[in-house]
DNA sequence: ATCTATTAATAAAT
DNA sequence: TATTTATTAATAGAT
């Protein structure tokens, strides 16, 4: 159809191309729009130029994500497979460093021991020893800028005296309650991690350990753990 | 085109309907086929009758999924950003309880202390004592399983005595460093746990943090972590 | 499916 | 890029 037939093969003149690209786009797009209105049909269509020009036609009522759903049920193929592949791995990386960190934790609270020979046990001990050693020089030190400030404030006058008061009803004994404790601290009984099993249900699992972690916040160091460190 | 115009909007006839689905959709094929040709274009062309049959042309040459995906580019939407979403937000969950695992390992090493108010470190200290006394004696009774298993096999006559000889010979003093060890445990430099960092790139954390314990492994319990533990 | 009168698409010129 | 027009291609309705 035109001035003569012409030979279906790649058009060499670049503006030719460009011309009959444009003019058959239309054609065709046109086409699409007739095929959906008088067959009641859904169509998608995409034609990207050889310049890297992308246009569409998409009936209007069709789900562009529905038709490429139906496109790879019924091709067999799954165009996505790869994409997911690759978080679906990152995910499993992540629930087994999970499951590292679960252990190593573990293991500092006591459970866990059999699978460590005796030299790891050796090791861990002495980890442990000197750990303490920080915990409870920080605590130290913890107390100290704790009485100073209190005493600092205690031989404040004036309207300063009242604010102390007022704490010192809000906060009951807690005062006295570091001093006593300060000098002798007493062992309370000792709470394992309930880990709650493995489960394949990265979800379920996840929700797991998040509670676990905030029972065992909860549970030993009583009060006051960095907001961030919450579920 | 045809005997007579025809307007375009839905055909009734359901024979009709269908004849002219299937002229048309031939007609569009070849269309979109003489257009990759002719135009060096390229071409995605999926249409589904109302009786639900899917028929599609892909340009050869062509990859479907880079034409969705350019599609996807060129709209400004990602069709599969609900699943993604899901799945993003998961492993951001696993990241975040990550890092509190990671932040719980190295209050237990003695890091991370300054959050904690004087009865977290307190509580700590305790659950702390409670572990080590559970891990030496977890110690001394693997000490005393090796040691009777090492005195029934010395016990033993023939050929096994050969095999002792030849453990010996492989294991060099490992034998006498165990005793050695058992009675006067060596507090050796304690080890910080260096965290690396947050890092925006998932990937790269995961691998920092996988270096970072397998490094605590190696720093910490010395030897024969259960295999699984190592990344 | 095939035929064919008729309309629609478009190649080339402008 | 848009319009015109001669010509071919597509197809509606009949068979």
């Amino acid at each position: 159809m035109g001035r003569g037939k012409i030979e279906i093969k790649k058009i060499e003149n670049r503006t030719n191309r460009q011309v009959t690209f444009s003019k058959r786009r239309n054609g065709i797009m046109k086409k699409a729009q007739e095929l959906t209105v008088l067959c009641d049909a859904k169509v998608s269509l995409i034609m990207i130029s050889c310049t890297n020009k992308l246009y569409q036609y998409l009936s209007p009522g069709a789900d562009i994500k529905k038709m490429y759903d139906e496109y790879q049920k019924i091709m067999g193929v799954d165009l996505w497979a790869t994409h997911y592949e690759k978080m679906q791995e990152h995910e499993q990386q992540l629930l087994e460093i999970n499951g590292m960190l679960r252990r190593e934790i573990n293991r500092r609270m006591g459970g866990d021991l059999d699978d460590l020979s005796f030299r790891d046990l050796c090791g861990l001990e002495e980890e442990m020893d000197g750990a303490l050693e920080v915990i409870r020089s920080q605590r130290q030190s913890n107390l100290q800028i704790v009485k100073m400030q209190v005493h600092k404030i205690k031989t404040q006058t004036g309207t300063t005296r009242k604010k102390v008061k007022n704490l010192e009803e809000r906060h009951g004994n807690l005062l006295m309650d570091l001093e006593a404790d300060s000098e002798a601290p007493h062992f309370g009984p000792w709470l394992t991690m309930n880990q709650g099993g493995y489960d394949n249900d990265a979800a379920m699992q996840m929700t797991a350990i998040a509670a676990n972690i905030y029972a065992l916040s909860r549970h030993t160091c009583h009060l006051n753990l960095a907001p961030e460190a919450r579920v």
